[in-house]
RNA sequence: GGCCCCGUCGUCUAGCUGGCCUAGGACGCUGCCCUCUCAAGGCAGAAACGGGAGUUCAAAUCUCCUCGGGGCUACCA
């Protein structure tokens, strides 16, 4: 089960979500992306995926195979990006920023040709070193570059080039007036130009920087709509800025060609809103980190989440659909989701109501799909050790068969089951000593021990014989049924806490439900508190 | 420091074209019921409009101020 891919490739409105390849896909990433799918489901558009990997010195290979398996297995597939072999589908491609070079370098060479940027020689610690002074207050003002002050003179140039100094290039941006930019959860927001610094659009090494690339690959390939983290809301006047640049004479277009790169449709003008979404922070209110427990998304694979769930939950930190209803299917959430009703505040990422949705959607399950779910947990791919073969035996898979209807209702996350199958899939089970403290200690525990052996020796093998051999037990010794139940619970299985009793023992089998009974015997006989 | 964003139960949120709100739902929490343990399920309960001024017959809903939280302030994205 996963979002189906679009049925009108290439329609509008085309969203996107291009993560930088370093580090896991963390659970704000993938609600950003979560909801660029289902703004294009709802919409019949179509979802890019990118990956901006610009930045060599961060970006690594294992990082973008992960995201890619991490996006796959949560159930967002891609219309158009990457593929997993290292080609890619869809017509706007290359969807790898390291793969658009070429094209980046001829629009860098072309925005300079037209004025619009300037060379800056200045090193990064000479940069820094200014910075520092412009906010001790020694400056004049708040560290905003503009070329008014920023811009060498002929004479600099020269003697810099000289010297063999490379230099990078900045956007030249307004040194005054203002620009408002229209966000579908925000409303419009207006910021004064003498407030932006002019930003880097290409390193003194000649490669593009995330200004530049990101703002090529949004028009390049028609992006519509910008929906995105809060945390980029600051940077899209210049954004905005290098879209009009861009398009400004057929630039872009002319670049384009020039490098063979796929044209534009002509229809396509510069994307029409953004969509900045709020942030996912930690229970305590901080950007979320390792410190709140599971932030990546194969953790929370490894933990036994539903993709379904994740899904479901991550649609509701930062939206609500009409009816309030929280219980969403894919189906619900593409009918329902809508951009514009998103909140504009941060959620926090509550792993307590994750694990509630996820209890609630494992109990819906068919036994036989939550069997095949559990066994990864068992057979070491998921969980710690091993409890079944690989592939999984006749007789194993009889067992975890039985033992599902029995946990089912009592699981929130699939790698519970590590907790409750070892009793059922080991021929030994080691006796917790808190259960050993709790329950052989008290009065009679031995002796119920001792009859459930004599009955369960020729009973007949069925879970209603041997409840009702059970349930005439106390009678026979004077206790209540629990005082029978708890000993042979825990001789039993090992454990005070168990699925159901009468089942777990119908499970196990005659002869072991017995072995057990026979070797926690003595251990009962032990703990008994002296009588003398 | 500067710019920008945000502010309803612990958490996610409904409400925000002002009165239907004695502020609703969900998770969590507490109690009770059910019960062979643990769950599940059922029922009940505690729990919020950050603060202050206005406007108005009436404000969670409008205005202003204030306080608080966050983001950006990189030749990261």
């Amino acid at each position: 089960m996963s979002i189906p891919l679009s049925s009108t490739p290439g329609a509008d409105p085309r969203v996107r979500f291009c993560p930088a390849p370093s580090g896991w896909l963390h659970v704000g990433s993938v609600r950003a992306a979560l909801y660029n799918v289902l703004h294009a489901r709802h919409h019949g558009g179509t979802f890019v995926f990118r990956i901006e990997d610009t930045d060599a010195t961060r970006a690594t290979e294992d990082s973008m195979r992960s995201m890619m398996e991490a996006l796959h297995w949560i159930g967002l597939d891609w219309d158009e990006g990457p593929e997993p072999g290292g080609s890619s589908r869809g017509p706007y491609g290359p969807y790898r920023q390291s793969e658009r070079k070429a094209l980046y370098a001829e629009v860098a060479a072309r925005l300079e040709a037209s004025g619009a940027t300037y060379r800056d020689y200045r090193t990064s610690e000479e940069l820094e070193a200014w910075r520092e002074q412009q906010r001790a207050g020694t400056g004049e003002g708040p560290p905003v570059v503009k070329a008014s002050t920023f811009e060498h003179t002929t004479e600099e140039i020269e003697r810099f080039a000289a010297e063999g100094r490379t230099a990078s290039l900045r956007l030249r941006t307004p040194e005054s007036g203002s620009i408002t930019v229209t966000d579908l959860v925000r409303g419009d927001v207006t910021w004064d130009w003498s407030q932006i610094s002019d930003p880097v659009i290409q390193r003194s090494d000649g490669s593009a920087t995330y200004p530049l690339a990101n703002s090529v690959d949004d028009l390049a390939q028609g992006i519509t709509i910008i929906c995105r983290g809060e945390d980029l809301l600051s940077v899209t006047p210049r954004q905005v800025r290098l879209h009009e640049l861009l398009l400004a004479d057929g630039l872009l277009d002319e670049a384009l060609a020039a490098v063979g790169f796929p044209a534009r449709d002509p229809s396509w003008g510069a994307p029409s809103a953004f969509a900045h979404l709020p942030m996912v922070v930690g229970m305590d209110r901080k950007k979320l980190s390792k410190r709140h427990g599971s932030v990546s998304i194969q953790e929370f694979r490894r933990q036994g989440f539903l993709p379904a769930t994740l899904r479901n939950y991550l649609s509701l930190l930062g939206w609500a659909p009409k009816d309030g209803r929280e219980r969403l299917d894919d189906a619900d959430l593409i009918a329902e989701f809508d951009l514009s009703a998103v909140g504009r505040s941060a959620a926090a990422f509550d792993v307590d109501k994750l694990t509630a949705f996820n209890g609630e959607r494992i109990r819906e399950l068919p036994a036989d799909e939550l069997t095949e779910l559990l066994l990864p947990y068992l057979d070491g791919t998921e969980g710690e050790e091993a409890l079944i073969e690989q592939p999984i035996t006749d007789g194993q898979r009889a067992i975890v068969s039985g033992l599902v209807p029995l946990i089912q209702e009592r699981m929130q996350r699939l790698d519970e089951v590590e907790r409750y199958a070892p009793a059922f899939l080991q021929d030994e089970v080691e006796l917790d000593e808190d259960s050993v403290a709790k329950v052989f200690t008290k009065k009679g525990a031995p002796e119920a021990i001792e009859a459930t052996i004599e009955l369960l020796a020729d009973v007949e093998w069925t879970i209603e014989a041997i409840e009702a051999g059970l349930r005439e037990l106390p009678e026979e010794l004077g206790i209540g049924f629990g005082k029978v139940a708890q000993p042979v619970r825990v001789a039993a299985t090992g454990s005070s806490v168990s699925p159901p009793l009468f089942e777990s023992l119908e499970l196990l089998g005659r002869e072991t439900s017995i072995a057990r009974l026979k070797a926690a015997l003595p251990v009962a006989r032990a703990a008994q508190p002296d009588t003398d």
